[in-house]
DNA sequence: GTGAAAGCGCTAACAT
DNA sequence: ATGTTAGCGCTTTCAC
């Protein structure tokens, strides 16, 4: 059983108070007794109860953060910059994994309310209409951070899909491609999905260019599914020459599938990613990407966050970021050799 | 401000102990009356506040994590099992990233001190005298999980890296090679490092093979160590044939590396990797490993440490995982042309 | 079966 | 400058 106030009090022969003013570094505490007091938590090992301490404070210093998939480098990253923010401002993160798992989504957003945290971010967008009841009842600020709900009720700190997946369209387009392929993320309920579909084709259609359905595929943002979907691209009888996948995890799949086939990147497919995660510099040929200022972004969402939870500057719209297109191997100029 | 235990009572014209024994299931209470709390609870959005219930309890559920960096895939593969494991048994995370800095580290114990959490588990080695004094002297129950910090103080749950590293080598001794690289990680406190190049030795010397110390080089088991590491081992005059690096990120430094010198992997020089992270299989060629039971070991060091918080069952001595090399593409028969 | 009241460890008036 | 006391939201004896 740990030591609490009165033990420190009794040993320092001072009343609580007073060791609790020496505890949040009151000024009416003469010398010497601030020096029994010190002594006598050294001596104890004591630390303040927190529990106690949110209790009578109504505050808990608690931030709850759901991730989608901690194991993602592109989540990871974003989630160690939150957790520094955090611990830069004296907040503890309570973090919740949800692989994916709207069960655990709403379990966790009791826990999250149960535990009284004073803010929460999510990153992950596939909410439904139950979890946005919850949230909503919960009256606790909500932020979501790299990925965007539908509507309008949220607010997100994101780039604009839309330009940058029309930008690193239109960069492709810019090496001499035409044929260029779209590996896609999941649609439903997905804005970033929709923004960056619609900016891909957009940067096709203002070059001229005809939108071949063959050559655009739907996945699910992770390797496999670039991999997989990169397959189908193949079998079509003009596969393309350059391709957009809308995440770098789904590049990785799409390059290691082009090489599995026999053909090379970028000398027979050029292949652009989305996020600029860790994996941008780990490929062979290294991989050039539309990239998100991955570690801004966490630091921004927990400053907008702590704004409205410590002095409640809400937040009346989203906050963009802005993307940056990084090049590296993976992309080059179409061969005139057609 | 969220409603509180007596607002339902007064809602549902009882008092509080019936509420409160409502929440907690207990038998003695009229079906009328359970109907009547319920609906209140309903209406009212009512969360019971798990500050006050830990205060009165004086029980938390909450385990404290310390991870030396979650952006690596072998840490947060392990984090995002322990997780599971949490969530499953009702305990919640509270997650610390110390990115390799100690004083994140003597401040988040002092945190978790604070939190009254239950259970704290570290997947960090390099703890000084101070970290372990004052972990010793907060009498919570810890456990390390994947790393062994010098000592017999604390138990951990990890693979046999001595015969893991071993049975790495005598694969590649088994493949011919003989002029084998080793890539360490720190060695400075860390028995893994120490156990793990211990094997490596002991099966060369096992095998009758002299050991080169050119061919020995150190880093600190990240992707950017192993390829630095890795361009010195290729400016040896006679360089190896296959390397054995102490973590998959290493492995793929060191294949990258060995790849822009303008060699192949497997056929110029066999690499073979540690860990069995995500990494293995998205690499080409895709990456032999020695590959830990990652998801396993964060169940296990839950498992246990929870045997601990709940039962008392203080385990006695480390935990030891099995590990199992898996054969991949990256490491093939030396060519017998020399 | 149900309720009144004490108390978990701390802070914050208030009093001195 | 220091101490006394009420109370944060809940659970848990103990009465009834």
């Amino acid at each position: 059983m740990q030591p609490k106030i009165k033990d420190v009090a009794r040993l320092a022969g001072v009343s609580v108070t007073t060791v609790s003013r020496v505890l949040n570094g009151e000024k009416y505490v003469k010398d010497d007794l601030k020096q029994k007091v010190t002594l006598a938590i050294q001596e104890l090992g004591y630390a303040p109860s927190h529990i106690a301490r949110s209790l009578v404070r109504n505050k808990t210093n608690l931030i709850g953060v759901i991730v989608p998939d901690i194991t993602s480098s592109f989540y990871a990253t974003i989630l160690s910059s939150i957790e520094e923010a955090a611990s830069e401002n004296d907040y503890n993160l309570l973090v919740c994994n949800i692989s994916e798992n709207i069960d655990k989504e709403h379990k966790y957003l009791n826990v999250f309310q149960e535990m009284r945290v004073e803010g929460i971010i999510i990153m992950h967008e596939k909410i439904n209409e139950d979890i946005r009841n919850l949230i909503q009842k919960m009256k606790i600020p909500v932020i979501f951070s790299s990925v965007k709900p539908m509507g309008q009720e949220f607010v997100s700190v994101i780039v604009d899909d839309y330009k940058a997946a029309y930008d690193a369209t239109a960069y492709l387009i810019g090496l001499g491609h035409e044929a260029i392929g779209f590996l896609g993320g999941d649609m439903r309920d997905i804005t970033s999905g929709q923004n960056r579909y619609s900016g891909y084709r957009n940067a096709l259609t203002d070059s001229g260019i005809k939108i071949i359905h063959e050559h655009i595929r739907f996945g699910d943002y992770k390797v496999k599914s670039g991999y997989e979907q990169m397959k189908e691209l193949l079998r079509v009888k003009q596969p393309p020459t350059a391709v957009f996948a809308v995440s770098d995890d789904m590049a990785v799949g799409a390059m290691n599938c082009i090489r599995d086939n026999g053909l090379r990147v970028p000398e027979d497919i050029s292949v652009m990613g989305f996020d600029g995660s860790q994996l941008t510099e780990l490929t062979r040929p290294t991989l050039t990407s539309m990239e998100q200022p991955i570690h801004e972004m966490g630091k921004v969402t927990m400053k907008v966050l702590l704004g409205q939870v410590e002095n409640g500057d809400v937040p009346t719209s989203d906050i963009i970021l802005e993307h940056r297109l990084v090049a590296r191997e993976s992309c080059k100029a179409r061969s005139t050799s057609t």
